[in-house]
DNA sequence: GCCGTTATGGTCATAGTGACCATAACATGG
DNA sequence: CCATGTTATGGTCACTATGACCATAACGGC
């Protein structure tokens, strides 16, 4: 690409990048699904320093010159889950941006580390394959975590001591931030869609508003709210047949529908 | 701050920052106010290459090492507004984050610019003056700004031919990205309160939502929406004195109220 | 006093929601 | 085969919120 700016040319090529200290630019991955009617996230047992034997979000530094923070994102989404996610369709979108310095210790070395984090969306995808970085990858339940205690002791740089998995970095920071990302798109989005497999039921749709907000709407009225909203959900032919083990009438099967936002929204409620 | 993890500081001291080719961290400001009943941003005309000639936004580098994003956002906008903000209270939200390689054209020289977008709420801020590296700042109506056109311009790679002031960078880009960000969050949020000084007026209040929505919402009924929104607006025990131009029943003043979120949300007009 | 303007408090039909209820279609255990 | 529990689906009903109005009061200027 040449620009077209006079005197920018000469400009450039006398340019001294040398001139400022140098950032690192990675990505954080936020990699939702949910198993067994679980909100669950995928984290990455840290083999090497920083924050060995920590629990980290999947991720990685961004190719310098080469690459966006988005294509990045997309490349170790692919690298991390063993799918091809431009193919897969799967949700991806980036949520903020994590600058302080002190977030990863390597500024003690010089390096001041800046991420850009990303909420990924998916159905069932199978349990992962540990790369070269990592001891062990698995999907954790997200209310397993003690985010809120995790984040406090963050913020107020203490060493978490809880039962459970103590996360790297400001992980659980980031993890807060993309789950309240995710409830909050529920409500005015058809997010929830990404998250089943096609086809899929209304109670299968109902179970991730379960699982992500902790608790179910009406069953009745979210059927008529999401039946109402053009384009939420298609309705095929199919039935799927009742469940071996329980009884009940067999449910109609749904397609994803090409709506976007949901108007007027789903309201959250805040109590819980 | 020490770490307390075995082994890691030894390895941090190790450690080769050079090994990762730089980032430069950058701050871009999208600081919106109303001015006679117009939404307007702050732009500066760039000094120097690159885009010597062009508007840009008002940002620059993050300080390597002494501090985050967010506070080098708080520093570059007490500096280009000549104002105090953290004593200020205005609202101050990131957005974004832009990353594309070629989005500065620095990268020519080795230097992979990232910035990280924010949005800027105030009312009636005062004139800017031009800092060292700018030769003329000054607030621009955003309808002048042809955004659409100089977006779609950049996308492509083409150099934007029209009568608006030219946009240095992505910066059409992030400009769009950030006005969509306050116009959908005057929808379920009290934002709209932080464009307008303290007292002020229901009709006060509605002039934010005609200039940043383009339409302003039915009179009387907008009135009982914010009314009957607890915590929205504070009503005081004064009445502004009429305009001396025009005539018209003295209307009742009004401080900020804490709430933060209206629920259910204002519902805009897609469609005007 | 009249008129145009602004502020404020109303009405009324309608859409959307929350909390239910009824019935049909299935499986399992007696 | 029948009773029972479970699931899916389509309903009712009261209430709330909204959009589109209308009425009146309080002002300044002529």
């Amino acid at each position: 690409m040449t620009t077209h700016r006079p005197g920018e040319d000469a400009y450039l090529a006398a340019y001294d990048a040398g001139a400022f200290p140098p950032f690192a630019l990675t990505v954080d991955l936020n990699i939702f699904t949910i198993r067994d009617g679980v909100l669950t996230a995928l984290l990455i047992e840290r083999g090497d320093h920083p924050f060995k034997g920590f629990w980290a979000l999947p991720g990685g530094h961004v190719e310098h010159g080469r690459e966006s923070a988005d294509e990045a994102a997309v490349r170790e989404l692919s690298e991390e889950t063993g799918l091809d996610w431009t193919r897969l369709g799967g949700h991806l979108e980036q949520v903020a941006t994590y600058t302080d310095p002190d977030r990863d210790p390597r500024i003690r070395a010089g390096l001041h580390v800046a991420s850009v984090a990303y909420v990924a969306l998916a159905p069932n995808l199978p349990s992962p394959t540990a790369g070269t970085d990592a001891a062990r990858a698995r999907f954790w339940p997200v209310e397993d975590l003690d985010l809120d205690a995790q984040r406090a002791a963050w913020h107020d740089r203490r060493a978490y001591r809880g039962d459970a998995p103590a996360l790297a970095y400001d992980h659980a920071l980031i993890l807060s931030d993309a789950l309240e990302r995710v409830r909050a798109k529920l409500e005015y989005s058809t997010l929830a869609a990404q998250f089943v497999t096609e086809p899929f039921t209304l109670a299968d749709l109902r179970r991730v508003y379960q699982a992500v907000w902790g608790y179910a709407p009406d069953l009745a009225n979210f059927r008529r709210k999401v039946l109402k909203t053009p384009g939420f959900v298609v309705p095929t032919e199919e039935y799927r047949p009742a469940a071996s083990d329980r009884g009940g009438a067999p449910p109609l099967l749904y397609l994803r529908g090409t709506a976007q936002w949901i108007n007027p929204p789903f309201v959250r409620d805040r109590a819980g």
